[in-house]
DNA sequence: GTGAAAGCGCTAACAC
DNA sequence: GTGTTAGCGCTTTCAC
């Protein structure tokens, strides 16, 4: 006789002649039950499909196995990987998954997203939206957060635990193999420069160049969106005011997808006449025409990287009733090189 | 003077001198609270910032306004943007999202995560996972499931709420397109032949040649995986065992592209001497060298829709406490033409 | 309009 | 080993 909703505990009692206590015991796999008995419950769980509602669970014992990801921009292929690296470690670490995702990520309210998740009582949050013009201002209102957050693709900052890539080693990698290969007109195509890191990948690509004794002038520098449409567009503008150009880095994969297509159409011969690098290494690169040398970035590892820092904070947090922060962390991005620097 | 952990109902109410049922009613919005009683309970939990605890809530309301989405593959592009749609359709319905990934979708478990979910008091759930060989056999033992249930990318069933994209119907735009232009000799790179969808777009295929009165025989049928890197192997392979090949079909737009990329090494031009279709309408397509004609799926519609339909079958479950099944839902792909398939 | 009592499903702390 | 009591934070009766 199954009443309306799911089985209970003092169902899965009654019908096995225990208390709810037992019952409780049995699911919890504690010692102090006897075979006979513990027998006897599992019958009745199983008969009756009984599942412990993990609401209950959370509500008493003040854990609730939950983490909170706030993400953005799933249609790329680096906040989509992170987002699935986050969650194969949550899954691995025993924590399920709220997801929210930031359709504006810079200018967004950021208030009702996260009283959302802290009134759920996550355990802990992890925090993967770009860091764009201001959007990040909420922290310093966070006078001492509720739960320990990481931060991802963001600046590190005293405080705070972040994990984030090299952005700027990486802007240095792609020019400085330009450098080596004999280039000495390098424009760049950057990211939106309210974005975090396009200003650091540009950083990078200024360090190479003044470190190797060359030029840096507004004239190599043109801004794009990150989408092929803008680095197609971006590639006309630099041939227009650096005509000797003869090598680019772009600091996305997408962009540079637009260059390659530019240069296509305009029969110009890549590497010969133009070296291009990108930044991302994402699955395609290598196929597209000519393939990409690029810089790779491990947007999985970021992922699972922040979410173990997460559980040692939510681990200390539960210890001392502190929330702490963990040392800022940074994956190393690495050159790939293909046909489109090099030659052959 | 606060204790550990957040701020109760409790607190709230000795501090503003009434009953937690009038601070219950306040935060409630019910409208029979004194006007000044509001304001001073207002107040206080201004000022302690106080926040109703959700998943006590949950308990008492039999409600969590959560949903759970079972997805993979986020590395690809139409899961990701997929899951994109859910969430955002979810947030402007007022639910929050649960997230699991299968990232084994072939043989990974299913009832761990269907339990896991299911404990936790989703009021529906999403699943999002492609239905390869058998691993969507478990909803058969499933006699009466707990909760609505959506499925995405899979076959049409009976008694089952099904949101699917009509592949055959794309197989066979791609194709009459190819054989409208001329083709005659028109060969087929399948995905994975125990994936549901490969077999679909194959049979739209076929569908097309047989109504033209063209030839359908082995030799023009090569499985890839959907990598880039097997479109390539598999282009070779159809180049021995089809050497009269004039135009392809190729099941994703990565696989296309491997075909791009084979026939620029290889110095074929395309379209003049192989045409070729895509599927899926990635973003980066309009820039593949030469841009690429492929059939449009609107995946984030895929992902909203769903949506739509679970919140239409709670809403009924909740009413009449059954649950229930949704029309099948099939959204119609689109021919997308550009330079790959047709001269200039 | 407001409060007291009871209970959502479960477990910790104590009895026996 | 097992049961009883109390309570997690909140809402739903039902008093007054």
């Amino acid at each position: 006789m199954r009443t309306l909703g799911p089985v209970n505990i003092k169902q899965v009692a009654a019908e096995a002649g225990v208390s709810t206590q037992t019952v409780s015991r049995v699911i919890n796999d504690r010692p102090d039950v006897s075979p006979d008995t513990r027998d006897r419950v599992q019958q009745v769980i199983e008969r009756l499909a009984y599942q412990p509602n993990a609401v209950a669970r959370s509500l008493i014992g003040r854990r609730t196995h939950t983490i909170g990801v706030v993400g953005s921009s799933l249609e790329y292929f680096g906040p989509s990987s992170t987002l699935a690296g986050v969650e194969k470690q949550s899954a691995d670490s025993g924590f399920s998954l709220l997801l929210a995702l930031l359709h504006e990520p810079a200018t967004e309210d950021i208030g009702q997203v996260l009283t959302d998740m802290l009134s759920r009582r996550v355990e802990g949050l992890i925090w993967a939206v770009p860091e764009i013009a201001h959007n990040h201002r909420w922290i310093d209102d966070l006078a001492r957060p509720a739960v320990p957050i990481v931060f991802l693709t963001m600046e590190p900052k005293p405080g705070l635990s972040v994990v984030s890539v090299a952005n700027r080693t990486g802007g240095t990698l792609a020019t400085e193999h330009l450098i080596a290969h004999g280039h000495r007109h390098i424009g760049i195509i950057t990211g939106p420069l309210d974005w975090w890191e396009s200003r650091e990948r540009q950083l990078g690509w200024e360090e190479a160049l003044v470190s190797a004794g060359l030029p840096v002038e507004a004239r190599q520098i043109v801004e794009g969106d990150w989408s092929a449409a803008s680095g197609e567009r971006a590639f006309a503008r630099l041939q227009e005011q650096f005509p000797e150009i003869d090598a680019m880095f772009a600091s996305n994969d997408q962009m540079a997808q637009g260059v390659l297509h530019a240069a296509w159409t305009a029969n110009i011969p890549i590497p010969q006449t133009l070296a291009v690098v990108g930044f991302d290494d994402i699955p395609e690169a290598s196929y597209f025409i000519p393939p990409l040398t690029t810089i790779r970035q491990h947007s999985a590892d970021l992922g699972r990287t922040a979410v173990l820092v997460l559980n040692d904070l939510i681990d200390q947090w539960r210890l001392t009733g502190r929330v702490a922060t963990g040392e800022p962390v940074r994956l190393q991005p690495e050159l790939v090189v293909r046909k489109s620097s090099v030659p052959q």
